[in-house]
DNA sequence: ATTAATCCAGTTTTT
DNA sequence: CTGGATTAAT
């Protein structure tokens, strides 16, 4: 293993414990020297759970344990390995089993709907959206450690001075809120892990691969580890994640802030033809340099230069390239198609299905989205937490009649009639005269009283439900429907079941037989087979109970890996993006392709304003991260580089120029 | 006041 | 295709 290492890679694999930086550029064997560090740690007698590897996603970790295995056994199973959140997660699942993880977007909505209880409007500086706000936030308590919100926002946005108690005041509540559901957003996960650093476990090493991309939150989550030496590997050229925090001083002022630290430089590429890396070396000169870079080319195989490809609108652009892809003798596993945003993906999927190309398309639009999983998970998470109020509302705005608002009432009222205690609510519930709050919008119009008087148990005496549904006080509700009442009742059996409960996989498939999702899968599929006119057509319908019968079945036989139902449903929610599908030519992002390599690499719609995207940069981003995306986009290349752009786009009658970056590559003449 | 239906705009990158 | 805004209906 270590033999097979060039000089420097050795130097840095066999590095003396400490503070160890190891600058890497694109396709220098990081991997390798990685793989080779461990392997070194292990041979010296340094136990496989004494290690620990935080990588930028689990896919890459898992791939590193993989190649130690292979030459290892299966100690190399031990060592900890994953991104900073898996393994924060796991750590505090051994704290507290409980914890339940909430997506971004669902906590967007939660914060949302505490944005919109404030009045923000009669203000002369126009106040951020929810949705900002809430992205604000979460870049705060990425990149921040000493500043309060306000004061962080105050020295931002100076003009926003008069909101800036108002915005600190909101992530106060969120905060509240968060507590009081049980929710933990990504962040607080990192945050959690560092309040209980006294309870984490120790390592002997601690390796960090893409440390450029390392925001100030996982430095500090970095800083409340404890071991005996760090390992750190990155290159600033690759540094692309600032919209999420991250912060290049880190990797910066290592020499600075640890001054025992040894630097090691991996200068010699094997990945690319010389054509490649001159392209990408040639793009990069124009970002402002840290450290000179000169890279020495190993890979002497006959090279064919790289080749723009031009084209006179959008999509003959994507059809064009998917008869190349086509008609090249390239595996279609070896070669990915890499764009800036996801909105290219779409275009090119279709070109290539076209063409009768299959293809592999990470996470994004993917079976977690899909609004059947995201029930099945709700109705999950509410019996796992049933402080859940966002997965009840989400579940019983559903039943008809129901909106978010009285699914609300509901809850509370629940809530309320077992004295604090959903599941007591439901079983054994006090038989209180009224559960509902009072509105204090009582001095209205005597006629909206009218509307709010309690309706009558025995409206619902025919249903086949619990006794204990029937005579529960919730049934007074007026706006109650009958589709309400046997959600309650099918949530009750739900929970009585749980009980019981421990297989992920046995869970599923009790959800999956329940009334609720029964329902829910038949709303679904009717919507879906709605045609114009608002009939239904019958055989889209029963296609799309299938499909939908079919997803089920998949997380079912997803369940059956995972032992604890718990780990089960945080896993879906920590991993469910990273999943990929499908086989075949790999349509990636920019920032997904990271790390990954290719035989034969098509970058696409390179135009001025998508990319580089300069709404982006308007928006706080930089020219230069965009030029470190073009450089990573072009650096996954192994042999083969296309470079392709359109004028025009036909659908929008939008005209394009071709990116600057073609320009600096020297393209265009 | 709330829900359901309908129409219109717009679409960043990730754990 | 989804979220937001607007409007009709209970």
């Amino acid at each position: 293993m270590l033999s097979s290492l060039n000089p420097e890679q050795l130097q840095a694999a066999t590095a003396p414990f400490g503070h160890t930086l190891v600058i890497a550029s694109a396709g220098t064997g990081k991997t390798s020297t990685i793989v080779a560090r461990i392997f070194h740690l292990l041979e010296r007698g340094v136990e496989p759970q004494e290690i620990l590897l935080l990588t930028f996603t689990n896919k890459a970790a898992q791939e590193m344990v993989q190649r130690i295995q292979s030459r290892f056994g299966s100690v190399a199973k031990k060592i900890e390995a994953g991104t900073f959140h898996a393994v924060s997660y796991r750590w505090l699942k051994a704290i507290d089993p409980k914890l339940v993880l909430k997506q971004p977007k669902e906590l967007k909505l939660l914060f949302k709907s505490i944005y919109e209880r404030r009045d923000l409007s009669h203000f002369e500086t126009k106040a951020f959206a929810a949705s900002t706000l809430f992205d604000l936030y979460s870049l705060y308590q990425n990149s921040q450690m000493e500043q309060s919100f306000a004061e962080w926002m105050r020295g931002k946005y100076p003009e926003h001075e008069e909101l800036v108690a108002i915005y600190e005041d909101i992530a106060l509540e969120f905060e509240e809120l968060k507590n009081e559901y049980g929710f933990l957003s990504f962040n607080d996960l990192l945050l959690k892990a560092i309040e209980y650093k006294d309870r984490l476990p120790r390592f002997v090493e601690v390796l960090v691969d893409e440390y450029q991309d390392t925001n100030n939150l996982q430095g500090r989550f970095l800083e409340a580890l404890r071991y005996k030496s760090l390992f750190c590997v990155g290159d600033y050229d690759q540094s692309i994640y600032a919209f999420n925090g991250a912060n290049i001083d880190i990797i910066a002022s290592f020499r600075h802030r640890y001054p025992d630290a040894k630097i090691y430089n991996l200068s010699k590429n094997y990945r690319s033809t010389r054509y490649i890396l001159d392209l990408a070396n040639r793009v990069i000169a124009n970002n402002e340099r840290i450290y000179p870079k000169k890279l020495e080319v190993m890979n002497q195989k006959e090279a064919v230069p790289p080749k723009l490809l031009e084209f006179l609108d959008l999509y003959e652009q994507y059809e064009q390239i998917a008869r190349r892809i086509k008609l090249s003798l390239t595996p279609k596993e070896e070669i990915a198609v890499i764009f800036r945003n996801n909105a290219s993906a779409d275009g090119i999927e279709a070109a290539l299905r076209q063409q009768g190309l299959s293809c592999k398309r990470k996470g994004s639009q993917s079976l977690f989205d899909m609004k059947e999983i995201k029930a099945l998970f709700d109705l999950l998470s509410l019996l796992l937490n049933p402080k859940d109020l966002l997965s009840f509302i989400h579940i019983f705005e559903y039943a008809k009649g129901i909106g978010a608002n009285s699914a609300k009432e509901l809850y509370e009222a629940l809530v309320r009639c077992g004295e604090g205690d959903l599941v007591k609510g439901l079983q054994e519930p006090k038989d209180l005269k009224n559960p509902f709050a009072k509105k204090e919008r009582s001095y209205q119009l005597a006629l909206f009283e009218d509307s709010m008087q309690p309706g009558s148990k025995s409206r619902f005496s025919h249903l086949d439900i619990d006794e204990r549904i029937k005579a529960h006080p919730l049934l007074t509700y007026p706006r109650m429907s009958e589709e309400a009442v046997l959600f309650l009742d099918s949530l009750l059996e739900l929970q009585r079941k749980f009980h019981r409960i421990k297989r992920p996989k046995q869970a599923v498939e009790i959800l999956r037989d329940s009334f609720i999702l029964n329902y829910i899968k038949k709303v679904l599929a009717k919507n879906r087979a709605k045609r114009k006119d608002g009939s239904i057509d019958e055989e889209q319908y029963r296609q799309g109970i299938e499909r939908i019968e079919r997803r089920f079945a998949l997380m079912g036989h997803l369940a059956g890996n995972y032992e604890d139902i718990y780990r089960f449903y945080n896993a879906m929610v920590l991993g469910s993006s990273e999943m990929s599908q499908g086989e075949g030519v790999n349509l990636l992002t920019v920032h997904a392709s990271k790390g990954l390599e290719f035989k034969e690499v098509y970058v696409v719609d390179l135009m001025e304003g998508r990319f580089p995207n300069l709404k982006l940069v308007s928006k706080g981003g930089s020219i230069e991260e965009e030029r470190r995306l073009f450089y990573v986009a072009v650096t996954r290349a192994k042999e083969l580089l296309y470079l392709s752009y359109a004028k025009y786009d036909r659908v929008k009658k939008q005209e394009f120029l071709p990116s600057r970056f073609l320009e600096e590559a020297g393209l265009l003449s």
